[in-house]
DNA sequence: TTGACATGCAACTCTATTGTTGCGTATTAT
DNA sequence: ATAATACGCAACAATAGAGTTGCATGTCAA
């Protein structure tokens, strides 16, 4: 697990929306994931965008992805956060 | 406190070395640090692009600076990242 | 006061990141 | 089989980020 990969993945506010998202519903595709994004946070973006951060999700571990039939059913992983932080605060 | 300033400025592997250095030595000037950076951490980079990380830092509120005279004093503080994490992580 | 030192500011590259568009592929329902 | 659905891939434009260079400013010691 790449740190630096983890860092660059929560600059963007819109992986941290994907990231709250998938939070709270842990299984979406997604389609089901761009449209609560649009819906819920006002997020003006593609799906095709979407797909890009979760590409960079996926890389730093955030995210696992699972091809269930003509869906990508994404769910997230909190694992890589844990510890990441502990550096400076005691 | 934005916590968008906060991820962005961790972001970068150079600002996480900043706060590394600054850790450990709670006080130091822009011109020591860079020495260290250098020397400890084979960071190869000029002061004045170090000037510009300390920047982000701060206004990301991760670092504090002091005028004393012809120094720039730099402290580390760890408040901003206290909390921030806490988002997905139970 | 003069020179050396520590820092500040601005313009300029260079590269990475973000987002879009267009098209292609695989799966499912009819 | 065919059409709709969900997604993947690649090329491109636009923007932001990191780093450099050159010069200016302020401070302190001699």
């Amino acid at each position: 697990m790449h740190k630096d990969l983890v860092f660059k993945a929560l600059a963007d506010p819109t992986r941290r929306l994907i990231l709250d998202e998938l939070c709270e519903r842990k299984e979406q595709t997604l389609y089901e994931l761009t449209a609560r994004l649009i819906m819920r946070h006002d997020v003006g973006i593609s799906r095709q965008a979407l797909a890009k951060h979760i590409d960079v999700l996926e890389k730093a571990g955030l995210v696992s992805s699972e091809k269930r039939g003509k869906y990508r059913m994404l769910v997230f992983n909190d694992e890589p956060i844990r510890g990441v932080m502990n550096r400076w605060v005691k």
